[in-house]
DNA sequence: CTCTCTTATACTCATCTTGAGCATTTCTGA
DNA sequence: TCAGAAATGCTCAAGATGAGTATAAGAGAG
């Protein structure tokens, strides 16, 4: 086993444990960032810290962090991904490796105002070709002069048709469709293309000569943006097959106050007929027997999530053609 | 910000790559192991190794590893999920911290005899309550009398009430239907209530005593047993909206060899007809034009994968009922 | 007090998709 | 030449979905 003795080439790490806390408010998805921290310059940020002995578990320690940070206890939470490329995360200075390891936590707390130095920040002035709930955003229009350049800029052949599929199913161009939970395919082409700010700062190679002020969207620390799009894409993938919507949620609520989060955080809008159809056949809620009057209309029927849902079937979640004994 | 200066509560990190590499051969799931490894005593484990300066990127550490200790090189591979609980994977002395991030690696080698000192083995050797081909495995109704014994050991009420249902989720107990999916939740489950092996070397509060020749199946070295149950899970999972399958298969194949395979990953028997009509419709395959005889019937037409497949539409996976404008 | 706007709810309907089988066809081996 | 084992073709009844149409019932404007 060509296995060497340890420590021989191993290098010193830092564990960092970095969250995204998501909300629901104002019709908006809505992000717990740090407006700056010292050093970074004015960069907003994830609240993050390092790994440290005390804690027994990782998640525990991220708990410990965000409860320092911002003061607020989470509810959900789920590990999203362990990010390590030595290019893309260093430490000012180089001397140690700088993991990530990004969560995402899910709160009803985003009514509330942000706690200590945080803010509450809608998620789509990351992404905002990432909200088609008014359609095709426009942002787009642009974004896609960018990367048709970047296909025609590789010599014609493989490379190209290599580039062309790629951008075509991220994107939803030419005929494909645009797929909501692709968030993090786009981000990284675009980071690839360097068509966003993170790029230029690691100064990543052709990263395309383009004015600050045109690079796509909001920013952020480190490697942050890219573990935000993780989350999108994970909250997205999961919002269809597990009940964590209601993580979201007040106690109480009408099918469109249901509807409308999903469509925040999906980025599209629903047939709301069918929505109410798909949530009520699924057993997922019971109503309280409370009417909620000034809904801008007729009053509504007061909902609340049932516990009990999960339980019963074996959770959605598209299936094999099973068989009992053949 | 409460964040201390770095270093003051810091801890040493080992980062321990370990890859699950699985393979489908003989219509059995077969997983790469390292027979034993001195110093851990018995054990398999899994491959893995520490990251090093020279990993440019976490995966790119992984293959190397892997190279080194297999001589095979790795095609498809995705991260699984970050372990670093410190009472289930400590160093031996305990003196650092030990990060465990599990891969999982798909490969068609499996067929041929494992490279250097590994071996395959089929995967339900570690878990056999998962393989319901041949319908509701035996070892079931042993695990079944421990679980309720657990769940009776609880006082009456609340935490009785809890491990019940979580009990009759986990593992389709009482009406609940059982889940391909849930192999982790269930693992967790033997463990924390000490029925498997890996519980009692760490010294599970609890663990019940068990005669160690009763414990449930074969163990392995470290975690490595939690972080193949997640791989497992995660396959089982994604085989159902990625035609991930397609990586285990050799060039070309037939409906049957298909529909084996995808059994023999999610452990169950699907209907004949109805998987060719799923796999046919869905586009994913194509015919060579070529016939197989010798199948054992009448002949069967040669398949081969349609690259071009995944990019004609969004994926499948649960679709929320969109609308156009609105 | 009535009319208009807006949202909430009820239903309908044509398609698809699924789960289960039955019926044929075509090799291999006894 | 026949039995057995697959491979393929089709059918059918339920359900799930996508798109609407039709009412019902507050809030405000006038």
């Amino acid at each position: 086993m060509k296995r060497p003795p340890p420590s021989a080439l191993e290098q010193a790490v830092v564990v960092d444990l970095t969250a995204v806390i998501v909300g629901v408010s104002d019709d908006q998805p809505k992000v717990l960032v740090l407006p700056r921290r010292g050093g970074t310059g004015p960069l907003e940020a994830l609240p993050s810290g390092p790994l440290q002995l005390r804690h027994r578990t990782l998640e525990a320690g991220l708990r410990a962090w965000v409860e320092a940070q911002t003061g607020a206890s989470l509810g959900y939470v789920e590990q999203l991904y362990t990010f390590g490329d030595q290019d893309r995360a260093a430490e000012p200075g180089g001397a140690r490796r700088v993991l990530s390891i990004g969560y995402l936590a899910l709160t009803r707390a985003a009514a509330s105002p942000a706690p200590g130095e945080t803010e509450w920040r809608d998620w789509y002035r990351y992404f905002p070709w990432e909200d088609w709930r008014q359609g095709r955003p426009a942002v787009l229009g642009r974004l896609e002069r960018g990367l048709r350049r970047w296909v025609t800029a590789a010599r014609a052949g493989a490379e190209r048709g290599a580039r062309s599929e790629r951008v075509r199913l991220a994107f939803g161009l030419d005929g494909a469709a645009w797929s909501d939970e692709r968030v993090l395919d786009r981000y990284e082409l675009l980071y690839e293309i360097g068509l966003v700010a993170e790029a230029m700062r690691q100064g990543v190679a052709g990263a395309l000569a383009v004015d600050r002020t045109k690079l796509a969207a909001q920013p952020m620390a480190a490697d942050h943006r890219r573990i935000l799009a993780t989350a999108i894409a994970r909250l997205r993938s999961k919002i269809k097959y597990r009940p964590v919507v209601f993580e979201l949620m007040a106690p109480t609520f009408t099918f469109l106050q249901l509807q409308r989060a999903v469509e925040t955080l999906a980025g599209v809008r629903l047939h709301k007929q069918n929505f109410r159809r798909l949530v009520s056949q699924r057993g997922l809620v019971e109503e309280t027997g409370s009417i909620v009057t000034g809904t801008g209309g007729r009053p509504a029927r007061e909902l609340r999530y049932r516990q009990e849902a999960i339980l019963e079937r074996p959770a959605p979640g598209v299936r094999l053609p099973a068989v009992r004994g053949e």
